[in-house]
Parts: C-alpha cells; sequence; structure tokens
DNA sequence: GCGGATCAC
DNA sequence: CATGGTGATCCGC
C-alpha cells in the first residue's frame, strides 16, 4: 500500500546510501556528509557506473516491496507459532552459550596507508590513499577527514581532497609486514596456548610465569638507525639483528631454560643504555597490550584488538576503540547483551549494506530490534539467515578458529578498455587461461568447473559455467571450454571479455557451516590486514 | 549444477 | 580519462 508512493519519496536518501559516503568505518565520524555527499554525486551522475547502480538500487526496492508484500500476508496465528518455535530455538542456543574461550580479534590501522607513511617521512601530517586514479584500498586518517576511503576511485577522492597524495599499491611490502605481524602473534610464544609443536612439559600457565619473561626493553626511536629503519628494506635487516627477546621467531619455550645467549643479550642490553622496560601482566587485557607492543616495536605500525567471548564479537570490539586502542567484552552473559543492545547491525561481519536496507525496512538497526523481530524474520528469510540472524541478536558466535580449509576455487580476473573484435576477445581470454594455468600448477590443483565472467561497458555482469567429466588444468583444456562458453555470449551480446575463472570442485557438499557467512576467520592470502587468534590465559 | 547477488577485505 | 580483484556463500531455480 505505501509502496510506489513511499519508494519515491525516499528515492533520494536510497540513492545517497547506496552512492553516497559510507562513513561506517574508523575515523570518520563527524564528517559533513551533505558536502560531501554533494561532490561524490556531482562526479559520479550521469556516468555509465552510476546508471548500473540506479538499476541495482531498484532490483534491491523490489526485493523489499516482494518482502513487505509477504508480511502483510503473515497472520497474528502463524506469528504466534513462528514465536513458540524461534524462541524454543534460541531458548537451547542460549542453553549452550560457550564463554569459556577468550577470543582476539587484532586489526592493523590503516594498514597499507600506515606501512606507506612510515617508509616515506614525507607523506607524514598529509591526506594519503593507497591506490590509483581508479580505485583505492584505503587512506589514512588524515585523509578520512575528507571523506577519503577505501573502495573510492582516486580521481572523486581528488575532488574531494584536492591535496591527496595517492601512493600505488606495493603487495611485496605489505606481505613483508604482514609476515612480521604474523611472528607478533605467534600464539606459543605470548601464551600458553598449547600447540602440537610444543612438548607438553614445556606448557606452563602465563600467571606462573615469572615477570622477567613478560618484561619487553623498549626500543627507543632517537638512534642513527632510526631513519634507516623507516625504509623497507633496512627494516628487514633490523629485524634480523633485533633483541631475541622480542623478535625471536622461535617461542621462548624452545628454547632450553637458562639459554645463555638470552642472558647474554638481556646483558647487553643493559650495558648498551640503560634501557626502559615494560612488563606486561596476565589478564587477557594485558596479553593483547603485550601483542600490540610487540608488533609496535616491530613494525612500526599500530594495530587495534578486541577481545571478546566468541569471534565476531571481538571482530566489533576491535573497531570500538580504532585505531591504536583495544576493547573488551568481559566473559558475562550481561556484558555481551549490554553491549549489543545498541549495537547497529550493519557493524557486524556478513550485514552488508543491502541486509542492512532490507532489515531497516522492517524497523530494524539495532541488535535489540533484531531481537524483537526474531518471529517475523523466521517467516521472511531462510533458515540459514534467521539463524544467523538469532545469533547475532544473541550475541553468540563462534568460539573457535577453524583451521584453513582447502582452497575451492581460483581465479583470474581483469579490467580493460571496451574490446569490441571478438577476435581480441579470444585472445584476451586464452591469456587469461594461460595466467590461471600457471596459478593452478603452482598449487597442483586441478578443477572440474570452468567459469568465465563478463562485464560489458555499462557494469552489467553475467557468468557462464561449465562443468566437464574429467578435471582439467592446462591452458589448453580451460581455453578449450571457455572459449566455447565465449562463443555463444559474442554471437548474442557482443559483450567485452572481462575474466576467466576456473573453480576446482571440491566435491564435498556436506561441510557447510551452520551458518551463513560470519564464520569466516582467516583469508588464505598472504597479505592480510585482519587476523585473529585464540588465546587462553 | 547454474546464474545472479551479497559480502569481506 | 577514470569505479578493482579474489574467494566464498546463498537462493531459487
Amino acid at each position: 500500500m505505501d509502496s510506489t508512493k513511499e519508494t519515491s519519496n525516499t528515492y533520494k536518501e536510497d540513492l545517497l546510501l547506496r552512492m553516497g559516503l559510507n562513513d561506517n568505518k574508523a575515523g570518520m565520524e563527524g564528517l559533513d556528509k551533505e558536502k560531501i555527499n554533494k561532490i561524490i554525486m556531482g562526479a559520479t551522475k550521469g556516468s555509465r557506473f552510476y546508471g548500473n547502480e540506479l538499476k541495482k538500487e531498484k532490483q534491491v526496492n523490489q526485493r523489499i516491496e516482494n518482502m513487505m508484500q509477504q508480511k502483510a500476508r503473515i497472520t497474528s496465528q502463524q506469528l504466534r507459532e513462528a514465536q513458540l518455535q524461534v524462541d524454543r530455538f534460541a531458548m537451547e542456543l542460549e542453553h549452550c552459550r560457550d564463554l569459556s574461550n577468550t577470543i582476539v580479534h587484532v586489526d592493523m590501522d590503516a594498514f597499507y596507508a600506515a606501512v606507506e607513511m612510515r617508509d616515506n617521512p614525507e607523506l607524514k601530517d598529509k591526506p594519503i590513499a593507497v591506490g590509483s586514479m581508479s580505485m583505492l584500498s584505503t587512506s589514512n586518517y588524515h585523509a578520512r577527514r575528507f571523506g577519503v576511503r577505501a573502495a573510492m576511485p582516486g580521481f572523486i577522492a581528488k575532488r574531494l581532497c584536492p591535496h591527496l597524495i595517492i601512493v600505488p599499491l606495493n603487495f611485496d611490502k605489505y606481505r613483508v609486514v604482514s609476515k612480521q605481524v604474523g611472528i607478533c602473534l605467534a600464539p606459543t610464544s605470548i601464551c600458553s596456548w598449547v600447540s602440537c609443536r610444543i612438548r607438553s612439559q614445556l606448557q606452563m600457565p602465563r600467571q606462573d610465569w615469572p615477570e622477567e619473561r613478560r618484561r619487553y626493553f623498549i626500543k627507543t626511536g632517537n638512534s642513527k638507525t632510526t631513519s634507516e629503519l623507516t625504509t623497507y628494506l633496512t627494516s628487514i635487516e633490523y629485524e634480523l639483528s633485533a633483541s631475541p627477546l622480542l623478535f625471536e621467531d622461535s617461542p621462548p619455550d624452545l628454547q632450553p631454560p637458562g639459554n645463555p645467549s638470552q642472558v647474554n643479550c638481556k646483558e647487553q642490553n643493559k650495558l648498551q643504555i640503560p634501557q626502559k622496560s615494560v612488563v606486561f601482566g596476565t589478564s587477557a587485557e594485558e596479553v593483547v597490550k603485550e601483542i600490540r607492543f610487540r608488533i609496535e616495536q616491530k613494525t612500526t605500525l599500530t594495530a587495534s584488538a578486541g577481545i571478546a567471548p566468541n569471534t565476531m564479537l571481538a571482530k566489533v570490539c576491535s573497531d570500538k576503540n580504532k585505531p591504536n586502542g583495544q576493547y573488551q567484552i568481559l566473559p558475562s552473559r550481561q556484558a555481551v547483551m549490554e553491549f549489543i543492545k545498541d549495537l547497529p547491525i550493519r557493524k557486524i561481519s556478513g550485514i552488508g549494506k543491502v541486509t542492512e536496507k532490507m532489515l531497516k525496512a522492517l524497523g530494524i538497526i539495532t541488535c535489540a530490534e533484531l531481537y524483537q523481530q526474531r518471529a517475523l524474520l523466521s517467516l521472511l528469510f531462510s533458515e540459514t539467515s534467521w539463524h544467523y540472524f538469532l545469533h547475532i541478536s544473541l550475541g553468540l558466535g563462534s568460539t573457535h578458529l577453524a583451521r584453513d580449509g582447502e582452497r575451492k576455487s581460483m581465479s583470474v580476473e581483469r579490467t580493460f578498455n571496451e574490446i569490441n573484435k571478438a577476435e581480441d576477445q579470444y585472445s584476451l581470454c586464452q591469456e587469461l587461461c594461460s595466467e590461471i594455468a600457471q596459478d593452478l600448477q603452482k598449487e597442483g590443483l586441478k578443477g572440474r568447473t570452468v567459469t568465465v565472467k563478463l562485464k560489458n561497458v555499462n557494469f552489467e555482469v553475467k557468468t557462464r559455467a561449465s562443468t566437464v567429466s574429467s578435471v582439467v588444468s592446462t591452458e589448453e583444456e580451460i581455453f578449450a571450454i571457455a572459449k566455447e562458453l565465449l562463443r555463444t555470449e559474442i554471437d548474442v551480446f557482443g559483450y567485452l571479455v572481462f575474466l576467466v575463472k576456473q573453480t576446482k570442485n571440491t566435491n564435498k557438499g556436506a561441510s557447510l557451516a551452520s551458518y551463513r557467512l560470519g564464520t569466516k576467520l582467516c583469508q588464505p592470502l598472504g597479505v592480510q590486514e585482519r587476523r585473529l587468534i585464540k588465546i587462553s590465559v
């Protein structure tokens, strides 16, 4: 009933929500959104990209309208029954609530931008972003004050902030730093977490550790090497020559007690300069402070962290005191519920722009409202989805960290300028096939499904897949399939080649996660900004 | 299994 | 001038 009028009234708002500034990110509070959105819209309006966004927006609105119609058909009797069923399930979940684990989510602050600033002092105190004029990967906090953020094209960012410096991506560099951070997180060297590599007699609860084992000598930044430290290459050297107490690559547990070399180094430290030292306590909070201290000493970059009884909450927490801060939800039901109450659902990993909007149409903004509407949600969404929503609204999440499983697909994707000749499209397709074949070989993988993804100049995307009976892996094998998929599309549409993706069929349908999204813990890639570790103290 | 969509980083 | 690339999952066929 409120369909057409309502949607046209809020249409402008909708578009701003889609196209305009997304300030759901640390360091973007209290900006002049109106001014920023005006600039963004001015830069985007009339573009092909904008046209496609408009189309997608209409589709989402249609989805919402369908949902609202379905809602209107629900009887109070149905709702009552649903309420009983959902509450029964909620009770079971509540009964299984596990507060015994401590999950830590560590998140580097403006990672790429921070690395670039560290390595080029000229960039300090200036608004910078990492990426290109076409796309930015991240921005520093200075730039965020102008509304410049990740996933924004550089040319628009430049309009928002004319002095913005855009630094190209240096993935190799980030990989190195990422590895260093990984060492700082090595749980066995911080906690007494039992790793299968550690012999059991060497374990000792952190509470029982001598103070000396939790003491760090602070590396003061005023020596001659400081400026050298700021360059990429010397930072590696720095790592190798650093005090073993702070920068050893193997956990202390592995060293024989009273290791003479360790004692010597400590002595040396004392001899060199009267160094300051810190001692970290034994609580979870202190352990996380220690982790962040190690990261900062080792990389001269800061990290933020969240501590909570499960991964879902820990991730949200890591954002709370960003940058260079941490936040803990104590392991009690009350503390969890208190934290959850007014939390906007959009903050939860897995709830994106579209889900946010759909739930908003049902009057749901916060987690408390998500809980209130649980019965309705069970009638409007799939089981997977409403289970997921219910978990969120009860503050529940995964309490263990899954090992990185087998990869399920591998792809190569590239954006080109418009290509009109079919001949050129085939040859590009073949090139991508060649690349994917090489990547597959590197990991010794093969697959049975080949997917081709196409995008035209209007940003419309389509995928075409074909599954064959025997596995393929060579360029020739893949191209033979991709070529056929491409042929039918070219003949009909004259679309552009955009991507060739070769999927590895794992043939394991049963091992799905228990709920939609939210369970992804760690990307199997080398470069990553976020990491999760599990500790026990 | 396929294709469109959503999401994270 | 100009809006990415990779991997995963879910829904409805």
